[in-house]
RNA sequence: GGAGGGGUGGCAGAGUGGUCGAAUGCGUCGGUCUUGAAAACCGAAGUGCCGCAAGGUACCGUGGGUUCGAAUCCCACCCCCUCUACCA
């Protein structure tokens, strides 16, 4: 959520960096404004009037105490009473009008983001690297999981629908063995504190973390939208600490969470959507930093090498893109994604989106620290996948096939799997 | 799921219709004393909103209601604890 007193200072400098990102949220500036103006002129005079009315009660109490009749300044309050009520009225009015329209308006893009309209505008930041050279045809992960009997899409249809697989044997134990190993990397290596969080998680969060009031569609819903299953663990980390005033904080607060996401992906039915490239339900290890204002963008180059590491230590080739006005999400100033190399399906795939936030998601979900003045101000929140599950393992699987069918495990990762090879 | 108990300031814990934003204790911070520290004593200290400010106003789990006036009474909901049932 934008800063009110920002918009208030210069709304034209506000809607045109919002404007960057296309789309028309930026015309709902101007109402908000409005809301706010009337919104304080009627609280001004709501409390002008509560004033009046605590006092006269005050002395119709000290009437009272002497047995004297008060029933003149009674009346007398009970229209100030009716009154109060009236503009309270107009004041929540506006207020939750206020209210509606502000968590409709995106972050502001930081100031050098990249300006374009879509992703093709997005410049490469860096390289890791190189794409490998194959002496046979590569094969891409669904035929390669077909052959190893690594996973099963009919099998997961079978129980589920389209959209879904299940990992079986070897497949199976890849998976777990790639979630351990990056639990561990980002415990161990890069100071993160583990979490393993709820997975249906309340309404308000959503708003917390910016899914909601947009993207409902996006979510599967849960009791008639009261509850949502987690779209990424980025709602239930950075929620952790909804409503929070930091007293001391040791900034940065680092803390991961291995969690399962599950996304409707309506409407995105055959993009990118053969094997499991696009799924309902998809593993994740995620990385949320909650720090200092100042500190926020350090962080995000820390938080999104952290990411990398992930790619390196396996072995992937890799590059880091930076997100244009136009591309960059909802909630976020600043967006790196880290797009790994997938030989078999012959291009890149996104497997980690690293943000920073600022107050954005701070200021919706009331999360505050007392600074160094004593003074409260909202943290900054930023989270980036270390990294999302299936496109690893897709990249995994693609790079290190060997012709004779087999996969090689690179050394990182062998404690994990208990073996340097799984046999074709 | 059923029965009972409970949600008050950083924590503990009083307060059952009007000088209660809230006693008291602990903890925190500042000061006095001390070579220094401890102890003792004195003092400070919640959050949001409105206001240039002085100040005002709201907040005692959440939302409604009663009343001139609600932490206190009524209703609904949420959460926690104990017992019980069921169950991985």
């Amino acid at each position: 959520m934008l800063d009110i007193r920002l918009l208030r200072e210069d709304p034209e400098a506000i809607k045109a960096r919002v404007k960057t990102r296309g789309g028309d949220a930026w015309e709902l500036i101007d109402e908000i404004l409005v809301c706010d103006e009337k919104r304080r002129s009627g609280e001004t005079e709501k409390q002008q009037l509560q004033a009046d009315r605590n006092r006269i009660s005050k002395e119709i109490g000290a009437l009272k105490r002497d047995g004297k009749d008060s029933s003149e300044i009674e009346a007398q309050v009970r229209q100030i009473g009716e009154r109060i009520k009236e503009i309270g009225e107009e004041v929540d009015a506006a207020e939750t009008r206020q209210q509606d329209l502000l968590l409709q308006v995106p972050n502001m893009p930081h100031l050098e983001c990249p300006v374009g309209e879509d992703e093709t505008a997005n410049p490469t930041i860096r390289e890791w690297g190189k794409q490998s050279d194959f002496s046979f045809k590569p094969k891409d992960h669904v035929e390669i999981g077909a052959d190893l009997g690594l996973f099963d899409f009919e099998l997961a249809a079978k129980i589920s629908g389209s959209g879904f697989v299940t990992f079986t044997g070897a497949g199976a134990k890849l998976q777990r063995a790639l979630i351990q190993f990056l639990l561990n990397l980002h415990t161990t290596e890069h100071g993160y504190k583990e979490v393993s969080p709820p997975f249906i998680i309340n309404r308000d969060c959503m708003f917390g973390t910016g899914q909601l009031p947009k993207f409902e569609d996006d979510m599967y819903g849960l009791e008639e939208g009261a509850m949502f299953l987690a779209p990424t663990a980025e709602v239930p980390v950075t929620n952790l600490y909804r409503e929070e005033l930091l007293q001391d904080p040791a900034f940065p607060i680092k803390t991961t969470a291995y969690t399962p996401c599950f996304r409707r992906e309506a409407g995105s039915a055959g993009r990118e959507s053969r094997g499991m490239i696009r799924m309902h339900q998809f593993d994740k290890v995620e990385l949320v930093n909650i720090v200092h204002p100042e500190k926020s963008y350090e962080q995000l180059e820390t938080l999104t090498q952290e990411a990398e590491k992930v790619l390196q230590l396996l072995g992937l080739h890799y590059r880091t893109i930076e997100l244009c006005t136009g591309d960059v999400g909802f909630s976020s100033a600043k967006t790196y994604d880290i797009e790994v190399w997938a030989p078999g399906h012959g291009g890149y795939l996104e497997v980690s989106s690293c943000s920073n936030f600022e107050d954005y998601q701070a200021r919706r979900m009331k999360l505050r620290f007392k600074d160094e003045d004593g003074k409260n101000r909202f943290c900054h929140t930023l989270n980036g996948s270390g990294t999302a599950l299936p496109r690893l393992y897709v990249a995994f699987i693609e790079t290190h096939q060997q012709e004779d069918g087999s996969i090689l495990i690179p050394e990182p990762l062998q404690p994990y799997m208990g073996t340097d090879r799984i046999p074709g």
